[in-house]
DNA sequence: GATGAATGAGTATTCATTCAT
DNA sequence: CATGAATGAATACTCATTCAT
């Protein structure tokens, strides 16, 4: 089945893969089609054949980015059976090395950073965080029906997390000190976890 | 007094704001010498004359953006008596619609961005932050002994608002939505004040 | 056959040629990649895209100008039966006019110039001397077999005519008189000869 | 006396002092008014405010440099009496360590290739070789009276002799092995002695 | 005598893209 | 599918020079 259009598809992973290495190493301003050409040993023209438009390609590398992403987190979200240890594995998931370490950093800000000026980068930023607010806001109403976690606006809560699991995000790439950076981690799950527990 | 060197502060920062506008408007990728000059009507030339590299002008402008944030902060958190109401004001002031808009998200995302690749801006945002913490720290401490918040390290109660108030500004982007951004916004101010005040 | 790279490569001298004439009416310091399209009526970018850079352009140029001497000596010192006949058209060919107007002046110390800063460029010059050099070595042991000339070093004797046929190069220039350069290149070609061929 | 030319005259002196270091270090082709400002510390202005143009300062260069090479030859070839002496003064000022370090080579030829596309330049190159040739020639007619050289035509042997301390100074720079190169200056200056010393 | 503002033309090089092969 | 020729606009930056102070 379909062999030349897998051919065509692996060529496409290939293309983003390097594209994604360029933007890693010199940001939006230095990625440029050449430059991935280059990195591949073939000619540029080959990757406007292939993406038509610079605009295309970069779209498509931010939709692989957000792939990525969604295709961690949703794993990571079920298969377990006790509530109270799902809550704290999916903590332990958002706040762990793995999570951080999937994207390069400086390729995701460079993609919301272009969301700014492109409506169909912000449009796949949005689609994405929206399928984690849903997962988040089941998982919330279970928790919450279960009462290991307080009762709220499940949407409410979903965005507390999402808005501080990208504030760790964020901060963590001011601090320096790595020490400080894993207290601070620490801290910030069980502030998370001490929020959300229902308590009297 | 110091008419010479006047004349060249203020057309420094007459550039500074016209390439801020430029980055505002066409990003990191987009924004170029020429396009400033072109706004100003003089000669590219003449930019390079004031700052004599283009890396030099990027990090006058971040060195400016981060001190209108700094110098808006500043003065917030302070002047207010009770202790009660100080940490509220200052809430208010980090989710209000005045420190949102006070930087161009575009704007303020681009320098960040480029602090992945630019050793100069990512020790001025590391600067700023730095002072931000300081600032919030000695709040901190001050609350706690008048029994206002809950006794907890400094250190990391300025690092969680900051986080906070981050995650805010970095979803606040990614929410459509005029109402739910303003339940968003008023659930994480209570969120965070609930958990700083003594639980009891 | 190999009709794509002929292309290339005819594209590639007719570019060169005409590097070469700007190089002999404005020099070093007026040698642009723009001068050398504008006088093709292509864009500079085609020719960056032929040598990805000045300096190969240079270099290129350098090594197509000291072929050409090559290219004019090595058929010179040949052919000649007669070892004193030889002796004598050599001396013929270097201190003719052919020789003389075969690369531009200009052109030529620019080369010479330019491997005062360019190792690549002094490595070429040297490359061409050495050759010179051997095949005058081989010529002066022949005829020194032949008891024509003096018995002597043949790489000292070869060093002694290149020198001094650069000399000639070299202080042609100065004389402006055209009757007075006639003369000075005839005695120093006798001198030449009276040097070499064994007293009596 | 004349207290503010004296001023201007050593300004001018520092400028052309520092142009040669910027031609000796970059080429005509880098040479640029803004490095020689550059390296001394001063606006570019000033030293158009002295030389009023770049080729008046380019000229201006050349005859000091001429200059310094008149003022070298001139002493050497007076001051001894015995006339034999006095020529094996002369050659060994020619080929010495000192004529050839006196001025850089690259700035040398520099000024030799300028003289294709500037007729002053060529002028002050005439001016200087046609009083080292007046000078040798009163040399030569002087050493044939007194039957230490052969008898000739006084202005052809200063011919010879310029061109072949030319083509000495021209392909010195060519051989890279210093051996090679002694060797190379002891023959041709004893090859030029032999040619002028009467036969005998 | 010296500085700094300003210009305008020029530099090499890079870019995305089109087209013919 | 892939290359290479070609373009034209854009890039940051340098240049010599003028002018006002």
């Amino acid at each position: 089945m379909g062999r030349p259009k897998d051919k065509s598809e692996t060529r496409k992973k290939e293309i983003l893969d390097n594209f994604y290495t360029v933007l890693a190493e010199e940001g939006l301003e230095g990625a440029s089609i050449a430059k991935v050409a280059g990195r591949m040993g073939i000619n540029p023209s080959l990757v406007i054949h292939y993406f038509s438009t610079k605009e295309e390609m970069v779209v498509a590398l931010v939709d692989r980015v957000l792939e990525m992403y969604e295709q961690t987190f949703i794993p990571q979200l079920s298969g377990i059976e006790d509530p109270q240890d799902r809550m704290e594995a999916a903590a332990d998931t958002f706040f762990g090395s793995d999570w951080a370490q999937l994207v390069d950093h400086g390729v995701f800000y460079a993609c919301y950073s272009l969301s700014f000026r492109n409506q169909r980068v912000r449009q796949s930023l949005q689609r994405m965080y929206s399928r984690l607010r849903e997962l988040l806001m089941a998982e919330m109403g279970d928790l919450m029906e279960k009462g290991v976690i307080i009762k709220a606006d499940p949407g409410l809560l979903a965005d507390l997390v999402i808005s501080l699991l990208e504030g760790y995000d964020f901060y963590r790439w001011i601090i320096e000190d790595k020490k400080q950076r894993q207290e601070f981690c620490g801290f910030l799950k069980e502030s998370l976890l001490g929020m959300l527990r229902a308590n009297g």
